[in-house]
DNA sequence: CCTTCGCATATGCTTAAGCGAATATATTCC
DNA sequence: GGAATATATTCGCTTAAGCATATGCGAAGG
């Protein structure tokens, strides 16, 4: 009994996304790959509360992690099932429609073209399009 | 600061649909209204904890109850915000890639036909087809 | 090496979710 | 009106989430 065993968690995915921090994160990294440093300059939280957040989305299986030297970046993994890929597409659209998400993004695109205005942010690599990513 | 005035409160609705039992209510409910009774019946749990989640949605504003005589039925009510009807709807066409949502439906399919076989359901009013319904 | 920097994780706390058991409310039937 | 039925809510408990502070750990750089 129980689900099938090859059923994608559902509620995992659900958990991931019901927490705004989470749906800030998700919504910067939509179309991107991002390194923390910018999440912690634009969210204006504090470090490790973005870097649990982050681990918690990996766990969830939406994004992915890699190394640069010391920096590290996000991006958004299209889940494996469907379904869960096709949840997690109407999210980040509908993320568009919201204030505070535009304002982040904004933000962003302050950050990447004038780097030198954020002190945080010196030397920092700047965040990449991805060709075939989600949205 | 915070959201704009008008978008939608995501974190709520995912945190709505983030937990199992709901989404086999929801699951249910796709594209009829359902009388709680059935839930009880098909879900096997405790009416108390049926009728708690089944509130749970309520508040979230996907669900809507009608009251006839001493039942109470409930059906999917597609939110105002068009990116939260868009997650909704994704949300229900993939639980029909779930082993235990598509037993539960067969579970409803059995009771609606021969609802004698069920004691608890004697005299219960059968679920009823939506038309102009998600999904 | 050893320090600094970028990030991750552990710790202790507070708050909220989910549960079963018991109780309350509403409607029908007699 | 009182019993019976269908559903909702409350209570006490256990568990998990989110937070801030503090600490650990890999990678550069001197």
């Amino acid at each position: 009994m129980g689900r099938g065993p090859q059923s994608f968690d559902l509620p995992r995915l659900f958990a991931a996304l019901g927490d705004r921090t989470r749906l800030r994160l998700l919504n910067l990294m939509s179309g991107r790959e991002v390194c923390v440093c910018y999440f912690v300059e634009i969210l204006k939280q504090g470090q490790p509360k973005v870097s649990r957040h982050l681990a918690y989305l990996r766990r969830a299986g939406i994004v992915k992690a890699r190394r640069e030297g010391k920096w590290m970046h996000y991006r958004i993994e299209r889940p494996a099932d469907a379904g869960a890929a096709a949840i997690l597409q109407a999210t980040l659209e509908s993320l568009g429609a919201d204030r505070e998400m535009q304002a982040d993004l904004a933000q962003l695109e302050k950050a990447c073209c004038r780097p030198e205005r954020f002190v945080t942010l010196a030397g920092a690599p700047v965040p990449v399009e991805l060709q075939s990513e989600i949205a």
